[in-house]
DNA sequence: ATTTATTATTGCAATATTACGATATAGTAT
DNA sequence: ATACTATATCGTAATATTGCAATAATAAAT
């Protein structure tokens, strides 16, 4: 196998699984982080900050690209890369709710 | 390759990364949403609740362990399972800050 | 046209994940 | 003691991920 059996389970929950998977390694946080650091959208010098090598970057700014968490646009030479903030609410509210449950219910037993 | 160069990357990143990339699967997301709705905790039952074999929702539920998403406790016969509010508060601490800090940089030019 | 700079793609090796049958373990009930 | 129930572990196959060297693709600069 190897495979996720996802046709077995929900929309929102295939989704919310891609968005956390795409966040799922370090270098792809601190990729969210330097996006965010450096104010919103760059061209370039994502590769500079990683101690990676450069396909390597390229494939996990793919991987965020792919689960729609960062959008790239081309600007002249290079490429402008930002968050994209409809993406990470969408999982900030999910935990939001899942917390807010939580708290609500709070039947602490184990 | 295949194994993450988690050493240069900090601390943060790095727990941010275990936790999302435990959460990085619909069945754990589904376990998540069981254990909520059936209020936080429960014995037994998870295995029926999930289209997939005993063993691969047991090793579902250590990797949710692992990452100290849900805490599991011997009661008698079965286990009981819960979520830890920790962890899950942890993460939607971190995205609520990353979506604030979006808000108001919110320099959108992508 | 050639060089330079930036990013993507290909190909490959190492490792990790997903899934499950078979089996083990541990507690309950008879 | 034996049977039953619930969960974990082992072993293994299929697939995915991570990482990078080599190379390609694209645009800007000379």
């Amino acid at each position: 196998m190897g495979a996720s059996k996802t046709e077995h389970f929900s929309d929102e929950q295939n989704t919310i699984a891609i968005i956390a998977k795409a966040l799922g390694h370090p270098a792809r946080i601190a990729i969210i982080e330097h996006l965010l650091k450096v104010n919103a959208c760059i061209c370039g010098d994502i590769v500079n900050e990683l101690p990676l090598a450069q396909p390597t970057v390229s494939q996990h700014l793919k991987e965020l690209k792919n689960a729609k968490i960062i959008k790239g646009t081309i600007e002249g030479n290079s490429i402008c890369y930002c968050i994209d903030e409809n993406t990470l609410n969408q999982l900030k509210s999910y935990f939001e709710n899942i917390t807010k449950q939580l708290e609500i219910k709070s039947t602490q037993c184990c």
